[in-house]
DNA sequence: TTAAATAAATGCAAAAAATGCAATTAATCG
DNA sequence: CGATTAATTGCATTTTTTGCATTTATTTAA
């Protein structure tokens, strides 16, 4: 039997014209229907139907309730049409959090894009959050990549962001090019937000102390300094592959594998994702499988 | 435990912020809560709450949902009691709110008197409420004396209560009788609720500024102290008329006219008055016109 | 950082309700 | 007036709901 609300019977029974059509109707026991329109009418203490052998039909009151609940309860039941087409097609508000500068490059197309396909859906964009608290800010996915926090949320990896280490021609003119990873100790550096000008990292499975005078959080400002020659960088091949192309930049000991960065989407749920952010995740997979993320 | 649908708890869960919350108004464990939402959820395919140790809050589609719902849950709200309100009798259960002395006094008898005429009802007075939301906590009358606030209720002004100024004859002894509306400054006065011990009042047109020591939230209380003599008080009528009669009170300035207090039924829906609620209504007003609202 | 406090979820057993079958009642039509 | 058919009711069974105790998770306080 299906499950159906008294209302929703009392509606069946006076469209059918008895209870028995409607049980048949709808797979009941006349006596179920019997039972359950009696309750609604104990309830609202009102006769909604007169009885009859061959039909029942409804009472004046029952008429007038009959026509307005068959309203309302249309209404309940679009709605929750609506709520439950919210899981197959993206809808509502989506705000993504992103570091600052691969939001700036990668994010804001993809919503871009969102939106064209889906104009029920808005979109917002928060670069360089921290994203404390997801669900506090009302945030439905963030990007994060390199380590991640311990955290209850859900994180599913999404892809990886190949490294790369470049400098100027001007740089290396004068600095000479570096032969051995153990030579990078002897070289300046820029870097990417550490407040420390030294930096310990692991290149090749050696750990390094890099040195340098310039940090910042911003690719972009990194990017600037390295074309002026001010250092080299270990940073994200899709920053720096035009400049490489155009021989604005070179890179630096090409034959060393580099470590890659691991690229997250972090969200709340596990078990009812909308629609919005199963899209915005598939679409941001398909980027980091685009031309941008492969190793030079 | 109260019948009630998932969609109905959903909305007061969302009201009243948390699970546990909506428990404790609807008196039911908060496990049931849970696993009710949790099931409309599922039917849903949708998550409605986002859920935290300190409260929860609706994510997008379930504000969406929260917003029409409720809407349409009001409307069929609105259509059963107009159903019911199609039977004549008073039946069910009737929830009063009064002021508490005034209550005590008249309101019970009411209620007493109601339920013997019609044995389907079953009352219950709310003494003292502040009657915040009436719709929330089932009150389906409330009665209130004085100025009315703000609100989106059906006031019905039911009828007024004539004031007296009054005070002991040991009071006027030592203190002397007051001859002018402006002498009464010179007295002690007994107050009603007000926490200064300086009130502001317009007698016969003279913003006047009176004194005393005794302030207190209660009618009967009032009254023990004007009988001991601790002031001159300007309270109503009903409280005072058997111990003007029997001279245990007198009149303070006789002649002079003392504005009513305008007294009120304040109820939700102006369209569909269920017969309990008119009846009552009814048998306030007689009330009202009885001996002991007339002016001394 | 850890521990305490508190909300929400879950396992499980008890309680309550819904359900189906069979029998009964009621009303129309021949 | 009896036959027919719809609606109702009694009763046993199944299913669902519910509450308690416990566990899990998260926030606040120390």
């Amino acid at each position: 039997m299906k499950e159906i609300s008294n209302e929703q019977l009392f509606i069946h029974v006076v469209e059918s014209g008895s209870f028995k059509k409607a049980a048949e109707l709808l797979a009941m026991d006349p006596s179920l229907v019997s039972r359950r329109i009696s309750s609604l009418e104990k309830r609202l203490a009102v006769k909604l139907l007169q009885r009859s052998t061959k039909n029942s039909f409804p009472t004046e009151v029952g008429e007038q309730y009959f026509v307005e609940l068959q309203k309302l309860l249309e209404e309940q039941n679009a709605l929750e049409n609506r709520i439950k087409a919210t899981v197959n097609e993206a809808t509502g508000h989506l705000k993504v959090a992103a570091p600052h500068d691969f939001g700036t490059f990668f994010i804001s197309d993809i919503l871009e894009n969102m939106v064209e396909h889906y104009p029920q859906l808005t979109v917002e964009l928060v670069l360089g959050s921290q994203f404390e608290n997801l669900a506090a800010e009302g945030i439905d996915v963030a990007v994060r990549i390199g380590k991640l926090p311990d955290s209850s949320l859900i994180c599913r990896r999404i892809g990886e962001v190949p490294r790369v280490l470049v400098a100027s021609p001007e740089y290396i003119a004068q600095q000479g090019e570096p032969r051995s990873v153990r030579e990078l100790e002897q070289h300046k550096f820029v870097f990417y937000k550490r407040s420390q000008m030294y930096e310990a990292v692991t290149i090749a499975g050696q750990r390094l102390h890099l040195s340098g005078s310039f940090v910042v959080n911003s690719v972009s400002a990194i990017r600037q300094w390295v074309l002026n020659g001010k250092g080299i960088h270990l940073g994200p091949v899709w920053a720096f592959r035009d400049a490489l192309d155009t021989g604005a930049l070179q890179r630096v000991l090409p034959e060393v594998e580099l470590e890659s960065f691991p690229l997250h989407a972090i969200y709340v749920s596990r078990a009812y994702v909308p629609a919005k952010v199963r899209l915005f995740i598939d679409l941001l997979s398909s980027t980091l499988s685009g031309n941008h993320f492969q190793r030079v």
